[in-house]
DNA sequence: GTATTATCGGGACAAGTGTCCCGGTTACTC
DNA sequence: GAGTAACCGGGACACTTGTCCCGATAATAC
């Protein structure tokens, strides 16, 4: 970490930054220019810029914050000794928080170099929960990305319906049916 | 209909025009340009703007050419004796359509101008199948939608999965609790 | 307090977008 | 087949976006 050598301001500038582009990130999407995050923050272009040479550096960055929650929640929940528990409390986590950060929530499950520790994670869960028998064998987890992408863009309303009717429906399972695979 | 007052060249080539924008809006999405489109449909850009003042109209009359199927099918699901298999048969249709036109699936199910002619069909169909039963009462619309919108986004593989994960999710129910809001 | 140097602000630039317009061309009418 | 008007092509314009640069400023070391 480099941080230290940052100066007072700069710190502070990076700081404010991240904390604006996190927001409207989260409040109108990816498609806000950098100039507006930069009016926003109170600062010049020039200083986005120089911390963040790329826009997607800035989305990164963003998503690194974000991620970094989910990250010790997951591997907390990971040593949970209820697989089907855990796995279904992560999914509830990722769908707040996508739909807390909408513009974000495509990358949030994908193979991102931020999200990819999420994604890693989700994996795990995902396999530990199947192999109980707590989840549907049939799924992957890029049926559960999508479906978790799915649930994010609800708009308007409690996100628990959505939730419930995922998690139900991943569930192994409606009419027990466990020996047509085998 | 004015249509029969068009010159024939000129029908042509509106027909050229948005059968190539059907065509990138669904393996690119809505970002493309019109001058590109423009120029893979072998016109310029003025053509496309004459047919289609706004970029706006353009993607309103692609949706269109989808909706109409989608409208036809749902109206012919519902004069079906069965509520329930009328629903997630047209929820799959649903899913399919989204993903075969990616960079339009969430105009699919929302309220655009376009699109608001699938979404009365699919309300109904969905409060039918509530009425008797077959659908959980406390979803609503915008809940499946939103589940539709994120099944589409299920890249490089089947869709029957995350369909079936969503149909099962919607019974009603896992497990028989009918009187819990009654 | 002064010198130094990292950092700032915001204007500038290039690339890309949607939209419009005009001279030329082609399809339809008689 | 000639006249007319609708239509075409693509250049032009205004605007937005991401990125870079440079003179001005303020924080740090001594």
């Amino acid at each position: 970490m480099a941080e230290r050598l940052l100066r007072a301001d700069a710190r502070r500038n990076r700081a404010r930054v991240l904390e604006v582009a996190a927001h409207v990130f989260a409040t109108e999407g990816l498609s806000v220019s950098v100039h507006e995050i930069a009016r926003r923050a109170g600062v010049g272009t020039g200083t986005v810029s120089r911390h963040f040479p790329t826009k997607d550096d800035l989305v990164t960055a963003v998503l690194l914050t974000l991620t970094a929650d989910l990250v010790a929640e997951a591997d907390a929940l990971a040593a949970t000794e209820d697989p089907g528990g855990a796995f279904f409390a992560f999914l509830g986590s990722l769908v707040r928080a996508g739909a807390a950060h909408r513009g974000l929530a495509r990358e949030l499950t994908g193979a991102g170099a931020a999200a990819g520790a999420v994604e890693v994670r989700a994996r795990a869960l995902l396999v530990r929960a199947q192999e109980v028998g707590a989840v549907r064998p049939d799924v992957c987890y890029a049926d559960v990305a999508a479906l978790v992408t799915g649930c994010t863009t609800r708009e308007g309303g409690p996100l628990e319906t959505v939730v419930g009717v995922l998690c139900d429906g991943l569930r192994h399972t409606t009419r027990p049916r466990e020996d047509n695979s085998a």
